[in-house]
RNA sequence: GGGUCGUUAGCUCAGCGGUAGAGCACUCGGCUUUUAACCGAUUGGUCCUGAGUUCGAAUCUCAGACGACCCA
């Protein structure tokens, strides 16, 4: 609808005339309007402060009524009201063409503009602090209208396509991301002050490795050279442990080729940390004090509620190894089978699926898992101690053969940490990379590959260390109650939205094309 | 990948085989204590797209697009 856009349009050159932009140079506010909240609690209803202040935000409402008028002007911190009358503000303007300064603020100013107004405090007869408004100054014109005033934004799609109009009309959104932002802010400062060291690695690479994850590739043009963006910072960040340095990690942005849903998004952010002459039992009280120390920043306490579940994450935290947790749920022993066929049958009677895929006693112990164990796992679990087949870049166990010093972090039933004691023997990593890429041989596409870089890196020696990762969004999730990935990136992957004329353009076939019968 | 639901005015929605509707927003008029302001008037449509059934389709059928949720 174009109409609306031309009357603004028109408003804008009415604006350009009168002196007001309509678009702004700049404002010097006094304050946010919720210190003015805060600051003048006290003002009683119908009695005025003869302070001067400053405030610019986004017109969110307005009520004319006659010789007197009201806007609601938000900024970041929140709204307050504009106290707007006649005799105010054309006795403070008496330059200002007819049909005077109120007329035009009146007219000329839509919901949506940014403005910056002056004005002294007035607290009105019912309550409302608000600012008498003696000038006022055009800061930005907007030519589209607000979402509506009452309901929102209701359309979820609109939410994430046009997440500006979402945080301007949705205080719970902008609250998600301040949480967000100050979650990724604590996380930072806590490791630096423990001596972490964050050091960026390369996005792009030639051999993606550090997780089992299908790729997006990509190709430099001078050096006519394939890559792939990295699914995981973990070799090269062990590459720089490697180099001498004992404490690093990196938190940025990591990329798999995956469905989407409400726990997986294409591009999602992840923390790596490494610890040298550290062990995974290491990496569990660092990430209990962590992840402890980020929710008490960002809500205050470690008890949370998430989708109407109390969530207590106050260490320490439970850690039972996954051969106990299976047994708990199903009653199988996957230590006693001596085959895969064997413990294949044993799933099968308890009603478990057997995939194909899953090749191996501790593949299928981790089936098992996933089926029954995964998704009750609400407050905070160290799942401790997987089988070898399913963690090539893991330390062999000290005392349980088949299986690696690894753990993983369950909360409300999602993976939301994963730790090892790092292997660190070349030989042993050069023949579980081998394995790997033997299963990639056989079809399974999310198998690792062979990095002889990283191989060498290892040869040179690589102190004993503790690697964690932990996956930003759904932690964030958690401490926001959000119930999709979706609501805690500003800007989810969407499909690109195609207007109908180009749709028919693109699909020419589909105009022509013979009907089979309804 | 499979299933369910949704898509109608700028926004929120109703209409479910017989002329396209409401509230809000916009525009105009009135109004000096409103806060979903109020009162009056006007304006606004590719009913997601394409095809089919029918005298007649927003409505029924098929295919497609996009999204949400659930399952894998």
């Amino acid at each position: 609808m174009s109409e609306l856009r031309e009357t603004r349009l028109e408003k804008g050159k009415a604006l350009a005339a009168l002196g007001q932009g309509p678009y702004g140079l700049r404002f010097e506010p006094s304050h946010r309007t919720a210190e003015l909240q805060e600051a003048h609690a006290d003002l009683a209803k119908g009695e005025e402060r003869n302070v001067a202040v400053a405030v610019a935000g986004r017109v969110m409402t307005r009520r004319v009524m006659g010789k007197l008028a009201f806007f609601t002007l938000a900024d970041e911190s929140g709204p307050i009201q504009l106290y707007l009358d006649k005799a105010t503000l054309d006795a403070a303007s008496p330059d200002a063409p007819p049909p005077g300064d109120f007329a035009h603020i009146t007219s000329l100013v839509d919901a949506g503009d940014l403005i910056g107004v002056q004005g002294t405090l007035r607290r009105t007869d019912r309550g409302e602090l608000s600012v008498k408004v003696t000038s006022w100054q055009m800061l930005s014109k907007s030519l589209q209208p607000l979402p509506d005033k009452w309901h929102g934004l209701a359309d979820v799609e609109k939410r994430y396509r046009q997440r500006y109009l979402d945080l301007i009309v949705s205080p719970h959104t902008r609250e998600t991301f301040r949480r967000r932002a100050l979650a990724v802010s604590a996380m930072r400062r806590w490791l630096d002050e423990r001596g972490f060291l964050e050091i960026e690695t390369p996005v792009l690479q030639s051999v993606p490795g550090g997780a089992d994850a299908r790729p997006f590739e990509t190709h430099h043009n001078a050096l006519d050279l394939p890559l792939t963006l990295r699914i995981a910072t973990e070799l090269h960040l062990k590459r720089l442990v490697v180099g001498g340095f004992e404490r690093v990690y990196e938190l940025g942005r990591i990329f798999r080729n995956e469905g989407i849903s409400t726990r997986h998004n294409p591009e999602f952010t992840s923390v790596e940390i490494y610890q040298a002459y550290a062990d995974y039992g290491d990496m569990m009280d660092l990430t209990e004090r962590l992840i402890a120390h980020v929710c008490e920043q960002v809500c205050g306490g470690t008890r949370l509620t998430y989708q109407g579940t109390e969530v207590d994450l106050t260490p320490p935290w439970r850690r039972a190894t996954m051969h106990d947790l299976v047994r708990e749920a199903t009653g199988l022993e996957f230590s006693a089978f001596g085959s895969r066929a064997e413990a294949a049958a044993a799933m099968a009677a308890q009603g478990l699926e057997v995939p194909a895929l899953a090749d191996s006693v501790g593949r299928l112990l981790v089936e098992a898992f996933e089926q029954r164990v995964e998704a009750d796992l609400i407050q905070p679990t160290f799942v401790i101690d997987y089988p070898v087949e399913n963690s090539p870049l893991a330390r062999a166990h000290r005392s349980k053969p088949g299986l690696v010093e690894r753990f993983e972090l369950f909360i409300v039933g999602r993976e939301t940490a994963n730790a090892f004691s790092e292997l660190i023997d070349p030989v042993d990593q050069r023949q579980r990379l081998e394995a790997q890429m033997a299963r990639k041989a056989a079809g399974d596409d999310e198998a690792q590959q062979v990095d002889e870089d990283f191989l060498q890196a290892l040869e040179v020696g690589m102190p004993p260390t503790g690697g964690l990762g932990i996956g930003i969004d759904r932690l964030v999730m958690l401490l926001t109650d959000s119930a999709s990935i979706r609501d805690v990136i500003a800007f989810p992957l969407l499909r690109p939205e195609v207007r109908s004329e180009l749709r028919a353009e693109a699909r020419p076939d589909q105009a022509n094309a013979p009907q089979s019968g309804a």
